[in-house]
DNA sequence: GTGCTGCTCAACCATTCAGTTGAGCAAGGA
DNA sequence: TCCTTGCTCAACTGAATGGTTGAGCAGCAC
């Protein structure tokens, strides 16, 4: 099987899916409530909840013949742990080229008369 | 076809697609030089890149023959937004039912004798 | 008990996805 | 000019995905 990080985003990539975890993070529901607003089977939106449930994203508990869904918000540090290490890097990286091209200009207005400075 | 924000979850659902992304965060990287690592064809490859292009969080230029790669890391933004509004969400939920136990714990205390206190 | 409600499981189907191979194209280098 | 390099496109394949329907089960209400 995949890992989280992967189920996670794999779980987030549909819209439907999306939407509920939107709704669960106002509120607890049911499947069937869940369900109401989506021209889908129960058993489908059983069946995304599932995936939510494999990413870690849900977990659902028993109330009578009810299923009650909650969502567990903290496995979304996985996914922002995993973005802001690479954008920040990025970060970096674009600041080091902003920092070279700055330095390339001072050298270039240093040496105004540097038979290689114009082109 | 799918809203942006899908295709970028979609496409670092994939463990390969997020090594690539996580290497092209420290420098640009020709399509051979990404391939190099992973024990698929070069089309493979390409087809990844292509889905990496699609959610916009990879342009490709032209030198030559080669077509280096570049990461457009502002895409994290969408992400990360999306993320943080239902995170919050849920937080404030959560501090909200934390209050609210907090009360119900005062009135307890409060009015030890009440004859509605104990079950 | 019988029946209703709320939900899950199993089987199936269409579509999408990640990989393959084979062909081909653009841009130097001989 | 022909060859090599670096890559893309097209067609195919097997596996996974997202939906369907039908059956069935747990927990009340009667």
């Amino acid at each position: 099987m995949a890992d989280q990080l992967s189920r996670v985003f794999q779980a987030l990539a549909d819209p439907t899916r999306r939407d509920m975890v939107a709704r669960l993070a106002t509120a607890d529901a049911t499947v069937g409530e869940l369900a109401a607003p989506y021209d889908v089977s129960l058993q489908a939106v059983s069946k995304n909840l599932k995936v939510l449930e494999g990413a870690g994203l849900v977990t659902r508990s028993r109330d009578a013949q009810r299923r009650p869904v909650h969502l567990e918000a903290e496995v979304f540090d996985l996914m922002t742990k995993w973005i802001e290490r690479y954008q920040r890097e990025a970060e970096e990286r674009f600041q080091r080229l902003d920092a070279l091209l700055a330095r390339m200009d001072d050298e270039v207005n240093d040496q105004p008369d540097d038979e290689g400075a114009a082109s």
